[in-house]
RNA sequence: GGAGAGAUGGCCGAGCGGACGAAGGCGGCGGUCUUGAAAACCGCUGAUGGUUAUGCCAUCCGGGGGUUCGAAUCCCUCUCUCUCCGCCA
């Protein structure tokens, strides 16, 4: 969520960001927007005119009545008052509820250093780690490596749930939880994250919080009945643990992180990745969410990518860092990294890791607070997410980086004693 | 699932329909004292929005609605928490 006063006062630089991210049909919005603002202001200083009148009136007939002197006569004007009061306080009510709305539905400003550009082509290559690994024979996919070595089980999977699901089966199973702790051990131990497990269906106030409700509920699952959503990433629990908090300066920064599955109904990529693992509407990850000051976060931005790239430094696989474009930066963010993993396979990089700077945008949204020791003011702090790393496309790097001929794979060493 | 109790500021906790944005305590900040610290004492210490802005105004006592000239206080409703009984991984 934005600042009303930016969206009011600096209008230019809301309707440029709109361009860059290829959203020009959303500017009429905030044009209503003005609108709504202008006509708020207006009734809400009528209605508080009125209640101004008010309180001195009752206060006078306490008075009065204390008095023992008649009160009749007033008393019939304050109930008229009373009325109007009610009828303008209705009007405002209305208004906010689409004001509101508006706001829930922009996006957030982004940073200037963001590659200008409508969509994904436009991404920019930062840096490559890692040496490609070279094959003298024919390269096989994960899933073909995965069926071979009998520890996932794609047919079954579509039997007990339909097609997007895996049963991990055996050291399948296995090799899931070894990364898992691997990931979490690294980022505990060597980035001093606190650990967490959140539940795995939150709210839809949790849900707003972090910026996936009202715009994106197309992508997630609901549980019927219940106001309870499938969490998409932990990235929501996480973030939303402190809304609606105030926090003290020293508290800060926080760094959490937790394990969890991630939920997405996928709607829209119908025919994307069909086989394998890659695009699942149940996959595991190890999310990393900062919670800083707001003159913190765009180091803080840097050293969330350097922490998640340390997980494939140790596994030794080849990855390169993008800077997304202006067209292709989610909703939330004001600038984001992806960590994409080279997958022998697809003979191509594919994100493993997401790393975003929301600034104000989500704390806005969940109202998460903090003390400003030097002004005393309460100020809203930074909120930062990344993944450290997807679960489920590390485990299809390592099938792909380390087959052999025979089809089998080997294990990386790191990784070795959590089998 | 049945019966009951409760939700008040950063925390604890008081609050007969007008005195209440709210006693008291703790914590925090500033000061006096001290070589320094502690103790003691004194003072200050909520948020949001509006504005003609060192000020003024409005709103906020879990959420929503109602009664009333006027609600933290009375009524309805929802959510959550706690206690007892039952069931259960």
């Amino acid at each position: 969520m934005l600042d009303t006063k930016v969206i009011i006062n600096e209008k230019n630089k809301v309707l440029d960001m709109l361009e860059k991210r290829n959203l020009k049909a959303e500017k009429e919005n905030l044009k209503d927007f003005e609108k709504l603002y202008n006509e708020r202001n207006q009734l809400l200083q009528e209605v508080e005119q009125h209640k101004h009148n008010r309180n001195i009136q009752s206060k006078k007939i306490g008075e009065l009545k204390s008095k023992g002197q008649s009160i009749e006569k007033l008393s019939k004007e304050m109930k008229d008052l009373g009325e109007k009061i009610k009828g303008l306080d209705e009007k405002v009510r209305q208004i906010d509820e689409k004001s509101k709305t508006i706001l829930l539905n922009i996006p957030n400003l982004l940073d200037q250093d963001v590659p200008v550009g409508p969509d994904a082509t436009y991404n920019k290559v930062i840096r490559e780690w890692g040496q490609r690994p070279e094959f003298k024979f024919k390269i096989r996919q994960h899933w073909e490596i995965a069926e071979k070595a009998d520890i996932i089980d794609f047919k079954r999977a579509t039997k007990l749930a339909g097609s997007r699901f895996a049963l991990y089966k055996g050291e399948g199973a296995k090799l899931e939880r070894a990364l898992i702790n691997f990931m979490l051990d690294v980022h505990l131990k060597e980035h001093r994250y606190i650990e967490f497990i959140p539940p795995f269906m939150v709210n839809s106030k949790t849900m707003t919080g972090t910026g996936q409700l009202p715009k994106f509920k197309d992508d997630l699952f609901k549980v019927q009945d219940f106001d309870y959503y499938l969490v998409p990433t932990a990235e929501v629990p996480l973030t939303n643990i402190h809304a609606d908090e105030i926090l003290e300066e020293k508290q800060l920064p926080l760094y959490y992180t937790a394990f969890t599955p991630c939920f997405r109904s996928e709607a829209g990529s119908w025919g994307k990745d069909t086989r394998g693992l890659i695009r699942q509407h149940q996959f595991n990850k190890v999310e990393l969410v900062k919670i800083v000051k707001p003159d913190q976060s765009e180091q803080e931005l840097e050293k969330l990518v350097n922490e998640a790239e340390k997980i494939l430094q140790y596994l030794n696989i080849a990855y390169r860092v993008v800077c997304l474009s202006t067209g292709d930066t989610g909703f939330s963010s004001s600038k984001t990294y992806d960590i994409e993993v080279w997958l022998p396979g697809q003979k191509a990089y594919r994100e493993i890791s997401s790393c975003s700077n929301c600034r104000d945008f989500q704390a806005r949204r969940a109202n998460i607070k903090y003390r400003n020791k030097d002004t005393g003011n309460v100020e809203l702090v930074h909120t930062l997410n990344g993944s450290g790393l997807a679960v489920g496309r590390t485990f299809i790097a390592i099938l792909e980086n380390f087959q052999k001929e025979d089809g089998s794979f080997s294990i990386p060493d790191k990784l070795k004693k959590y089998l």
